[in-house]
DNA sequence: AAATAAATCGGGGGAATACCGGATTTACTT
DNA sequence: AAGTAAATCCGGTATTCCCCCGATTTATTT
């Protein structure tokens, strides 16, 4: 099985350096080319190829509109991005339009032709800067809704009380859930608010939302 | 200059096998080996090798953990994992442990050259089906502050009220915040009720979250 | 010049909140 | 058997909130 790929770029020079790039494997078949997105766009729809090298600077529209044009329509074309640009919001764009590789132009041949194949293969490459800058991310949020227990003497009831206070329940609503009454809640409140140092509902719903209790 | 390599497996035909792959290429050389955590640590400790490739499944103690340690006392060390787990779960514990690469023990002898080249240089190399799972991960995120934008006609004074609100002050302090008086707060809050369907502060607090007006 | 929108200020009423006090029952610990 | 902690209930009060009504000034648009 060949992979049918579709190459976009804007200038031919390129399209055919990429043509004599990609024609000595015989797992890979070129089987068009686009100088434009909406061209790209057209070109995905009829020819329906297994993998698109995706140029990002492009003079209708980005690469990157197009992708996520080509991604909605047709889900099963993988779409690997080649381009010059390595920064950050280039990248994220494009991984969010749905692409299934990133490789910067300088790349080596073998790079491309790997992240082509893993493309086709329902795989994904990322070219290493560009995976470093994708762990940075991940490792810069807090995963943190530091879930469990530890909610500083909190006890079940409470933390039931809790979760209906966050969801912005009132005391009466609160009541009624639980079948007790309102002021039993309050009285849960209370306590809650002073184990936990907080003066309102409002920092209350933060710390709900801080510890993962309840969803923004 | 060479990339002085620290092998840590518990199996000796695995050390040896490696041994003979990573020999070959004259950028690499291994000044060392370790069987457990424990002594991987050591060793590290000691030789400060350019990169260390861990596995993961170790008697003693888990190639994350050790990596953790590692990283903890040697920034500079870059850890390649080499495992027989494809997981998500090894997979994003031995990201969070500082790994600089993800290598399974399925992967072309290529490939673990180029993770460990890469590691070397300071970036980071996964295995296609690794960076699968990242960029999935990456994507099922929210990442959306949906940016202040389109807040619904909400103006600009209503904004910063709007911010102080949710960072949970009362009317009385935002009018002395703001220099005005506490019913223009409230006139103003009431108006970004209706705007935005919401009708009590706790809803507003977790609007504001969701808008990323405030942090958690 | 008229219209519109934004920002400011005010009154009033009913509801809910935040915080104080005390109390009982149950259950587990020492 | 005494003690502690949790969960429940009750009353009171000052404060704040939520929502309705109104208004003026200023700036921008038409």
């Amino acid at each position: 099985m060949t992979i049918r790929l579709l190459l976009v770029d804007d200038h031919m020079v390129v399209r055919t350096g990429l043509r004599m790039l990609l024609e000595g494997p015989k797992d890979i078949e070129i089987i068009g080319e686009a100088s434009t997105a909406k061209e790209a766009i057209e070109s995905a729809k009829n020819l329906q190829p297994d993998v698109i090298l995706m140029d990002i600077g492009l003079p209708d529209m980005s690469g990157i509109e197009a992708t996520r044009e080509i991604k909605r329509s047709s889900d099963k074309i993988a779409i690997v991005a080649l381009t010059i640009h390595e920064d950050e919001e280039y990248f994220f764009k494009m991984l969010e339009a749905g692409a299934s590789g990133y490789v910067p132009k300088r790349a080596a041949p073998e790079e491309l032709l790997t992240a082509i194949r893993e493309a086709a293969a329902g795989e994904v490459y990322l070219f290493p800067s560009m995976a470093k800058l994708l762990v940075k991310d991940y490792l810069s949020l807090d995963r943190s809704p530091e879930q469990n227990d530890s909610l500083d003497g909190i006890t079940e009831r409470e933390q039931e009380v809790l979760t209906w206070l966050a969801e912005g329940a009132s005391n009466d609503q609160i009541a009624v859930a639980l079948n007790i009454s309102p002021k039993t809640v309050a009285r849960h409140r209370e306590n809650i608010m002073r184990k936990l140092n907080l003066h309102s509902r409002t920092e209350l719903v933060r710390y709900a939302i801080r510890k993962g209790i309840i969803k923004p």
